[in-house]
DNA sequence: ATTCTTGCAAAGAGTTTGCATAATA
DNA sequence: TATTATGCAAACTCTTTGCAAGAAT
């Protein structure tokens, strides 16, 4: 990838934050710094950045894409109640694709997963 | 639900077979039978049945939603080459969500997990 | 000099929604 | 009769793309 100003921004950007945010919203963040970057940029930078295993593109159900910085293996709670996504710190599914793929005949190259539900503070609030 | 001959025939469609057909799938499936079904109706109705726990969707990276029959735990396979959808007959999630749950303070429901790689037809065009 | 990237705006895909009408309970 | 569902079309959201200009190698 031949050096861009705009990319090097959004990748901070992802990078910087935890909550695990859309496209626009990285979008919006951007803007304070590039007052003329285009959303069409950021898409396609975000779409690069993922291509290039920099960062990585979760799937929510029924809510737009969330990018996140690629560290270690973690999982995604997405709470239906306040929208936000939340990182879960567990190894259970550690090696899961060489698990399915010697119980079948596909080639497993990577999952999605997310998982869906409350968060510590929403499930407080129903207290 | 109140019945509706365009619901049923929309829920029988999805069950009778395996594919797992995206939304325009079904509507063009059940315009043979229904000729002036709307695609504004399958969606709708998609989305109910969705909801009240008779059929599951799936969410696909970088492709439509799927749709599928709910039946025993499986997992799903994403072919990026033929792009289509396999079952994955694994028990290895079973209870993931009651362990998740225990290691976290987050209440779980449910989760969504898609792999992607080959099937066994395109990684047979492989060699 | 060549290749990649940008901003802009328009287009695209997929999905939802408002409304008057029709079917169900 | 009250409620829910429908067809139609328009609207909406999110994302991609064509293009001429600009930046990086």
């Amino acid at each position: 990838m031949k050096y861009s100003r705009q990319r090097e921004v959004i990748l901070e950007e992802v990078k910087s934050r935890y909550d695990h945010p859309t496209a626009d919203m990285i979008y919006k963040a951007v803007l304070e710094k590039i007052p003329n970057i285009s959303l069409g940029t950021v898409y396609r930078n975000l779409n690069q950045l993922v291509e290039h295993g920099l960062i990585r593109k979760i799937l929510i159900p029924d809510d737009s894409d969330r990018f996140d910085y690629c560290l270690s293996n973690h999982q995604h709670l997405y709470c239906t109640d306040c929208k936000n996504v939340f990182d879960i710190e567990s190894d259970v599914l550690k090696g899961i694709d060489a698990v399915i793929e010697k119980e079948t005949n596909y080639t497993i190259l990577s999952h999605e997963m997310v998982f869906t539900g409350f968060c510590e503070r929403c499930n407080r609030k129903k207290d």
